[in-house]
This record gives C-alpha cells, structure tokens and sequence, in this order.
DNA sequence: CCCTGATTCGC
DNA sequence: GCGAATCAGG
C-alpha cells in the first residue's frame, strides 16, 4: 500500500481528531502503527501529548526569556491578565455529588475607554479585558462519552472498526454523518463483498479500457 | 506486560 | 519517503 491523497486525508484527519496512531493504523488498514506515527511526522503533525518527552528532573524552571520589546508608540505594553474565567453556563445536572453554590450575579465592569498598542505591520493589539482564550477551555465537568449525533446513532464509527466488518468509509471524515459500512467482510478483504467490487476491479486488456475522464480539479498537470 | 508517541536509520 | 526497530513514559 502507498500514502495516497485519500488515506493522507484519513490520516490527517484522525491524527488531529486526537485518535490514537494504533486506532488510525486499524483504520487504513495494511500499515503498521509506526508507519502511521512516521507518517504523521513527515507530514508535520505533531504537538500531541506524548509519553515521552521530559529529558532531565532536575533541571531549573525555565526562565522566560525577555523577548525583545518592539518599539511601541505611546503605549506601555500592557501586562497579560489572566484569561477570564470560562463562566460554564447553568446546566440542569441530574445528579451530583456536591451541592453547588448558588452563583453571585455577575458584576458588571464599567465600559472604559480602550487602550490598544499598535504592532508591526499596523495591527492593533487586544487591550487586556478584550483578549479572550483562542479556544474554550476545557469544561470544569466530569468528562463523559460523547453522546453520539442522531446522524451517526447506529452506524459503524471508527471506534467499531475491526477486521471482521466492512471499513469501506460513507462520507467523509470531518462530517458529522461519517462512518463505516459495517457489514461483514469478504473474507480476507478489508471490505464486504459489495464494495470489495469497487475496491478491486479485474485488469482489462489495454485495449478494452476506456480513457479515463477528465478530472475537474486536482489531476495531473498536463503539459 | 499492556498501551502510547518519538526517534533513528537502513532501505 | 518509508517504516521496522528501538526507546521511553504511563
């Protein structure tokens, strides 16, 4: 098997859905999990929370080095406050094991002028109070399974995947309603008997075999 | 032992 | 570029 456009995609999709590379390999099929982690790297994926990755104990915090301050016009770079608090909103939970505290009213901030600094290239800076976390926070609640979507309840998700049921993919990853076919295989096939028919296709002489159609995007430059 | 991802290195 | 072998933490 070889790295085509489809199973990069696959891959690049999992590996950033945070699916594991033994989870992505099953997935493909006929690769190994280290030849889905190689993969991965070549590719420049990266930043996942790996095992393995503190070289030394005992070495001293860090100091953060003073970057150097870009020259600013008529603004004192204004301190990093602390992220705001997510505030989760009130959500009827059906049990748990504290009580919790009746929330105060949310105090209301004055509106204030607003301070920005000018960067290069003539960005304006967020002022502090109007910098918000790139993404939410994780929610301060006990983790539990995604409920699945009504589009995907009783369909095969990656995580049914096994090498008796047909991993011919419906959809596209990414989309909410992507999964797997599910029936069982061809035996000896990653696929069932139906799609193994459009997987594999007897070799026709040369002669017998239509030109293929233009593609609309994405072929082969032709020159 | 199982799992994980990272890295190396011969191909 | 590929991936098995290897490493190393959980």
């Amino acid at each position: 098997m070889s790295w085509t456009d489809e199973r990069i995609e696959t891959l690049r999709t999992m590996w950033e859905g945070g699916q594991t590379a033994s989870q992505i390999a099953e997935a493909l099929g006929e690769v190994s999990r280290n030849a889905v982690i190689g993969k991965a790297h070549r590719l420049g994926l990266q930043a996942r929370p790996s095992p393995v990755k503190s070289s030394s104990s005992s070495e001293p915090a860090p100091v953060a080095v003073e970057p150097a301050p870009e020259p600013v016009v008529e603004a004192a770079p204004p301190p990093p406050p602390p992220p705001p608090p997510p505030a989760p909103e009130p959500e009827p939970e059906v049990e748990d094991d504290e009580v919790v505290a009746a929330p105060e009213a949310v105090r209301e901030a004055p509106p204030q002028p607003i301070l920005r600094s000018v960067g290069p290239g003539g960005f304006l800076r967020q002022a502090p109070g109007e910098q918000q976390p790139p993404i939410a926070p994780a929610p301060p609640r006990r983790l539990v399974p995604a409920k699945p979507s009504a589009e995907i309840a009783g369909k095969t998700g990656l995580l049914d995947l096994n090498d008796r049921i047909c991993k011919w993919p419906l959809g596209h990853p990414g989309e909410p309603d992507f999964h797997f076919c599910g029936k069982a295989v061809n035996p000896g096939f990653p696929y069932c008997v139906d799609h193994c028919g459009h997987a594999y296709q007897a070799q026709l002489p040369r002669r017998d075999r239509r030109p293929p159609p233009p593609l609309p995007f994405g072929g082969p430059r032709v020159r």
